[in-house]
DNA sequence: AGACATTACATGCGTGCACATTTATTGTCT
DNA sequence: AGACAATAAATGTGCACGCATGTAATGTCT
């Protein structure tokens, strides 16, 4: 395969590395200083959240984010700390752990949601560019 | 402003995610098992390389990377130290500091950049659904 | 039951990054 | 000329991440 140099695809890629960082950036800022969170965290915390479950395993979370297993460990290890998520042994299959929200968890995502929209909101230039 | 709740915005912000994650890890993994060369490390050179002048600025280059200023300082460190780079001190502004590539970093990028093309040419699919 | 592969999560280690601080140079104001 | 603010880059610290590895529980095969 000759592989044709193609020009436009590194800028294309140029642009997404540019929305990427430019966005998760913004996000990162607002939800960190005004909330103490950072994006791995509202993530967590939103699709626990959101979810129509109030428990979810470990494993379901890693295959909805972007994130090593063991960084997922230790950020659902942060959010425990600080009372936001509870940890539970499965009592069926006992090697794996559920994660559930707590109130407070539920809360902080309440506020914190809106920041993270209106971050978006902010950007919706460089998201509706997209196909 | 009542901030609707778009749903379709977060859908977007998610799909850059995912592209962004799935692209970068797969240059990462290419270019560090066949070039020994990070992602931030290849940008940097390519930088240089493509760039009409023969040297740049530091903070030149900061313009068009994603990086902080001690980040990239500690890249064109390493590169340096691989004598893929070379630093000088500019004797018009002695504040700023010169980069320049060897030639053996001209060289590891003629290597480096098919690959960074072929990765980037597997995931055609992901670029070429943006604007 | 005993051995083995698999799955789920935690931990140690090295690395990269952001933030704050430090050092050095320049330009300006008096 | 001396003082001061601004700028360019380097450095130091602390945190988050990925990888490799460790630990524990489960299921399977004999």
């Amino acid at each position: 395969m000759p592989l044709t140099p193609d020009v436009e695809l590194c800028e294309r890629w140029r642009q997404l590395m540019t929305r990427y960082h430019d966005i998760s950036c913004a996000l990162e800022r607002a939800l960190s200083q005004q909330h103490d969170l950072g994006i791995s965290e509202f993530e967590t915390l939103d699709l626990l959240v959101t979810s129509p479950c109030d428990k979810q395993f470990v494993h379901e979370l890693q295959a909805n984010m972007h994130l090593s297993q063991s960084a997922l460990s230790r950020t659902v290890a942060r959010l425990e700390k600080r009372g936001l998520v509870t940890r539970a042994m499965c009592s069926n299959d006992r090697r794996a752990v559920t994660v559930a929200p707590t109130e407070a968890g539920r809360r902080l995502h309440a506020e914190a949601a809106p920041t993270h929209a209106a971050i978006l909101s902010e950007h919706r230039g460089d998201l509706q560019s997209q196909a």
